[in-house]
DNA sequence: CGTCGGTCGTAC
DNA sequence: GACGTACGACCGACGT
């Protein structure tokens, strides 16, 4: 092992042609050959284990000839072609390669020894120690002080002397070794019977081949006789073995460090290659072959106190084509946070924070909120100067509530990390850092405390607010130069981040500080009303079980019910309880059992009044009277949104009673409430993806679709279809998205599995292309890991391949739900996005304050609704071409029940 | 007194 | 076991 820690190259091509010839043939279930690659993948570990290097490349050739052949036609002419085994390995190891965080590089027109060569001698120059891992001896001619081999079959490294005992020449009189001796394999001729003995002896006594040439006369025997034969075609065996040093490479070495590897790519991968030691490896996350990345120093963050120190960073930031922006504040209710400080960072390492507004004893004196502002203002509100972040949406309100727009968000590392992989379950900067970076940020609580003690930012020291502000703005930056990266590397994944999820911020933004008018007085009577029904119902529960109980515990329920009035049990948790569930509680009341009737009408009315009516008025926001939801970006797996504090995406609807709860959401004075939502849009995006012709004509006759599903199903004109038969049909259709079993439908439509079965059976020789494209999505997920939307948004399905067959299966249903679910997100994405760009060019006196999934809510002035309503449905059905039309429809009242 | 897992129920 | 994606209320166990 190297005193420092050294740069590595190591020449993927030979590598795995290596590994090709000399291991044992592998194949996984899928017939595909892997053992190369387990080879190869092997090999890259022990060797990052055994080297621990600073800077690392993996070199492959690229596909394609190179100058070599240029300047000689015959170059390599005589190689067989590739085996089709070896060729299907490629893209799976440079995959992996990726994911193992090592960076990969191929160059066209010149061969992965030529960059070897430049990056090795870029290398040596700047100090670093090279070592180079191959199996070609061509890369001998390298060698030098601070350029070695690396030869795996003994596993010593190969300095100059090494390479003088190997081939009895130095390192510099490789490249006229080759050329006398030729090589076979490139089709180099050589001279004929100039061997390694014959050639090392003349470069011995003549010292190179120009002297060799020049005393080529001098030279007896019949391999002098060669030797003269051979003398026009020596210069270019020479120029064809000189390994260039000049080739134009887009990143230094300085630049070329092992990352932190993507576990969750190389589960996929590992997995497809079937290869339990390397799946074994990745569930120990400090493994011994796990490239450290470098340790992150804090030492050059700044506290800017004075006005000459802001200034300063002031024009860094003006001179930067991107900087990273972070906000302390006051609260994390974006309607009500202040700021207490903003941090800057333009190149890794360099950040700085800028304390506003801490408050607390001893605390010194800082920049004036207003004028720090003030100055900032033009460079957050220029379009021009890109701005990247960690959640830019929260930031962005918090600038909102100091009169600052902020435009220009680019990059949002959050966003970054959801688009890579939305089935990451948290995308928080820690987080983040220690996935990507190997680095453990300063916790909020670390610096703030936690639970009671809990400070407000203002509160907090600088000695400790500083760095842990400035770190998340330097951490951000880092990010974002690890993501961004691995973004450009997968187009579809850059186009949907850069068109869809980083416009779509602003536009949330907007939706979020609008909020929605709330009618307080309306949900606290109906709180009034629940209250006293609720409590009638629990005396008469009381009254039935013959003793008091808590109606809202299931385990208490379930001992009343099982123990002591020894109730059929009829179905169980999944931790073997006996389930009170609605349907169970159902079953029970339907069987004539008046408790469970009781309790299911108490439950739902103790649902509506603790979660929206008692719950909506306390979200009021005091200053803007209205209810500000917070909508995440990078929580659904499947690309849709999600809507917390409220959740204004899970407000009744089907009940009556709940509906009344949606008459409490209303228009500002001369406005209406108008709801469009998408009409079956998930059945649509399935006509599109499957192709089936009935369910494409279906959608292009805009026929009632469960009902056309009814007559194909059932064997009955469309006009003849009974409400039953349409029931049926829509229950059928919904469980198609979601991948649904026979059983399942048969538990929905309360019949027999084999009559389920018999319907789906039957549903499928109707649509057969339906039946082809589940097969098709699951085999997708199965192959690659992942399936994807219409617009290339990826999900991976790392349990696709399990082995515990409920866990696949599960991952198949979402594997067939996630295209469907996260196309119509990406529909509904854009069509925000034209719908906002409208409302912002044209200034319409419309607000757009709520999206549920498929439907998008706006309040709108009474005398523009017409035209209002127009635009917006044909933004809407133009958001996407499919191959059957969408279709909106539309609802306008006073509330947004009415509005349906 | 907070946290966390389990269970239930609301939406699309 | 059996229908995909969310959020959140409540309960009760557990730890501070």
């Amino acid at each position: 092992m190297s005193e420092t820690p050294p740069f590595i190259l190591v020449d993927g091509s030979s590598y795995l042609f290596r590994a090709f010839h000399a291991l044992p043939r592998l194949t996984n279930s899928h017939g595909e050959d892997t053992g190369a690659i387990v080879g190869v993948v092997n090999m890259l570990r022990k060797l990052i284990d055994e080297y621990r290097p600073a800077h690392m490349a993996v070199v492959f050739d690229a596909p394609g000839s190179t100058f070599r052949n240029e300047i000689y036609s015959e170059y390599k002419a005589n190689r067989p072609p590739m085996p089709e085994e070896l060729r299907g390995q490629i893209e799976p190891l440079h995959n992996i390669v990726r994911a193992l965080g090592l960076p990969l590089l191929m160059v066209p027109d010149v061969e992965a020894d030529d960059v070897i060569g430049t990056l090795a001698i870029a290398g040596a120059k700047q100090g670093m120690q090279v070592l180079i891992s191959t199996s070609d001896k061509d890369l001998a001619q390298l060698v030098g002080e601070q350029v070695r081999l690396i030869d795996t079959m003994k596993n010593a490294l190969m300095n100059r002397d090494a390479v003088m005992e190997k081939f009895g020449v130095t390192p510099a009189q490789i490249i006229d070794y080759l050329a006398l001796v030729g090589d076979v394999s490139d089709n180099i001729p050589g001279v004929p019977k100039c061997g390694p003995k014959t050639a090392s002896k003349w470069l011995g006594q003549y010292g190179s081949l120009d002297q060799i040439i020049e005393h080529a006369g001098d030279i007896g025997g019949k391999v002098g006789e060669n030797l003269r034969q051979s003398l026009d075609q020596l210069p270019l065996s020479r120029q064809l073995a000189t390994i260039r040093l000049d080739v134009e490479l887009e990143q230094a070495p300085s630049e070329l460090s092992p990352a932190a590897p993507d576990l969750k790519a190389l589960r996929v991968l590992f997995g497809r290659l079937e290869s339990r030691r390397l799946l074994a490896m990745l569930d120990k996350p400090e493994s011994e072959a796990d490239p450290q990345p470098p340790e992150i120093e804090r030492g050059d963050y700044d506290i800017l106190l004075d006005q000459a120190g802001f200034e300063r960073w002031l024009a860094r930031l003006e001179a930067a084509p991107l900087f990273a922006f972070d906000t302390e504040t006051t609260s994390l209710n974006y309607m009500q946070a202040r700021i207490v400080g903003v941090s800057f960072a333009v190149e890794s390492g360099k950040a700085a924070y800028v304390p506003l507004a801490h408050d607390y004893p001893g605390a010194p004196e800082q920049l004036s909120r207003e004028s720090v502002l003030a100055a900032l203002k033009p460079l957050l509100e220029d379009p021009d100067r890109q701005k990247l972040g960690q959640n830019l949406k929260y930031d962005m309100s918090v600038l909102m509530n100091h009169g600052i727009r902020m435009t220009g968000i680019a990059y949002d590392t959050m966003l970054e990390s959801y688009v890579l992989d939305s089935t990451a379950t948290r995308h928080d900067m820690d987080s983040l850092s220690r996935k990507y970076l190997g680095h453990q940020t300063i916790k909020y609580e670390e610096v703030a405390g936690k639970g009671a003690k809990q400070l407000g930012f203002s509160q907090v020291p600088l000695e400790q607010a500083g760095p842990y502000a400035a770190e998340d703005a330097d951490v951000t930056l880092r990010l974002h130069g690890d993501l961004w990266p691995k973004l450009q590397a997968e187009s579809t994944l850059q186009q949907l981040f850069q068109e869809v999820e980083m416009p779509l911020v602003p536009v949330l933004s907007r939706m979020e500080r609008a909020g929605v008018r709330i009618d307080c007085s309306m949900l606290e009577q109906q709180s009034v009303e629940l209250g006293a029904r609720l409590h009638t119902l629990e005396q008469q529960a009381h009254g039935l079980a013959g003793q008091p109980f808590n109606l809202g515990s299931p385990k208490q329920i379930g001992a009343i019910f099982f123990e002591k009035l020894e109730l059929p049990v009829i179905s169980k948790t999944p931790k073997g309880a006996p389930s009170t569930s609605e349907s169970v509680l159902q079953e029970l009341a339907d069987q004539g059992y008046e408790l469970p009737a009781l309790i299911l009408q108490h439950r739902g009315l103790a649902k509506l009044r603790s979660t929206y009516t008692e719950k909506l008025p306390r979200m009021v926001d005091p200053e803007s009277g209205r209810v500000h939801t917070s909508y995440h970006q990078a929580v659904a797996a499947t690309g849709r949104l999600s809507s917390t504090d409220p959740n204004l995406q899970n407000i009744p609807v089907r009940s009556e009673e709940g509906r009344r709860i949606r008459q409490a959401f209303i228009p500002e004075p001369g406005y209406r409430m108008m709801a469009a939502d998408y009409s079956q849009i998930e059945l649509r995006i399935m006509a599109h993806l499957s192709e089936d012709p009935g369910l494409l004509k279906a959608f292009a006759e805009d026929a009632d679709i469960h009902r056309a599903t009814a007559a194909e199903v059932f064997e009955v004109e469309f006009a003849a279809v009974t409400s039953e038969q349409r029931r049926s049909a829509k229950a059928i259709n919904f469980g198609l998205i979601y991948g649904m079993s026979a059983f399942g439908l048969a538990n929905q439509l309360g019949i027999e599995r084999h009559a389920a079965q018999a319907y789906m059976d039957l549903y499928f020789e109707r649509y057969p292309g339906v039946l082809e494209f589940m097969d098709s999505v699951r085999e997708q997920a199965r192959r690659l890991g992942y399936v994807e939307t219409v617009f290339g948004r990826r999900l991976y399905l790392s349990e696709i391949n399990s082995r515990n067959g409920q866990r696949r299966a599960a991952a198949e249903r979402a594997a067939i739900n996630a295209p469907m679910q996260g196309t119509a997100s990406d529909i509904i994405k854009k069509a925000m996005l034209s719908v906002d760009r409208w409302i912002l060019e044209q200034a319409p006196p419309v607000s757009m304050i709520m999206q549920v999934h498929d439907e998008l809510v706006f309040e709108i002035r009474e005398d523009c609704l017409e035209s209002a309503c127009q635009q917006i449905s044909i933004f809407m059905e133009s958001a996407a071409s499919l191959r059957v039309p969408l279709r909106v429809d539309l609802g306008v009242g006073d509330n947004w029940d009415q509005a349906h």
